[in-house]
DNA sequence: GACATTCATTTAATATATTAAGTAAATGGA
DNA sequence: TCCATTTACTTAATATATTAAATGAATGTC
């Protein structure tokens, strides 16, 4: 007689979204590295093009990077000139940091390779198996946080 | 008429995979620091669970951690002493690595915690999705690698 | 059996992550 | 206005990541 329940393997489920996360950066990280950006660099750069100047607090929470990290990262990118920092006049706590023309044209050229990244993946995968799985990891990320 | 071809909106992919990381990992976390281990070193105690005696190139493949990070991290876990380094006899280039009792114990008592996670998961997000996020998951992972 | 090559790991240098503590500006009441 | 509190960011200390170079042992060839 049929088991009531379907007998499940786990499957180590961080190791599989590291490994998972790997495999797709492993097809952009070159273009990255050829400009001479690590990570972190274009994920702040990204967050840059997209909303020009904008407060430090905002930057680390939309390229997931901490505050502590983001000090040394910023410190790196403005001394590559590709960033430039300035205090916020209206709350002198804040510092306000915002693309170079270098940092830019950086976006702007990059951009179009992920782009062109995300067709192949649509291409390899299919466009319902990759709108399932952006679901599926909406998901995860909503599960009640301790 | 409608359109031959659904619009579709990327979503930043290796983002979300480690935002969904990050939520998963924020339920086990704790269990870890509670008893002293960072998160390379629970990997690298769970591969010693499973496997005994180990070569640290085989620590380093399972555990998913580099050759020159695994040599940091295998010295602070003998400092703490939690595991047990000595040279392959067979092989003079080779380290190979066990736990000791106090790192088997360890082991012992966070398989539970996390396997009770892993339960919590099944039920919050249901066997089908997880299920299907494991495939999907496999599928990312194996995409033709550039 | 000497020797170039390959293999396994470590060292070195720099970048990033993590946690706690520190600093300075803004805020909100008494 | 004064002051405690909160907010935004940085500094400090330690751990880990990344890439290249170095070391030392094994291997295959002549």
């Amino acid at each position: 007689m049929p088991a009531l329940t379907t007998p499940f393997v786990h499957r180590n489920l961080p190791r599989l979204l590291l490994q998972a996360r790997e495999s797709v950066m492993a097809h952009t990280r070159p273009s990255l590295r050829e400009h001479g950006l690590s990570d972190q660099q274009w994920r702040v750069l990204r967050v840059l093009g997209e909303h020009g100047t904008v407060e430090t607090g905002r930057v680390a929470r939309e390229a997931f990077i901490l505050g502590p990290s983001l000090t040394g990262v910023l410190a790196r990118m403005e001394r590559d000139g590709l960033i430039r920092r300035a205090s916020d006049p209206n709350d002198q706590r804040r510092t306000v940091v915002k693309a170079t023309a270098k940092g830019l044209k950086l976006v702007e050229k990059l951009s179009h390779t992920i782009e062109a990244h995300y067709g192949w993946m649509e291409k390899s995968l299919g466009k319902l198996k990759l709108a399932q799985l952006y679901a599926l990891l909406d998901e995860v990320i909503e599960l009640e946080q301790p």
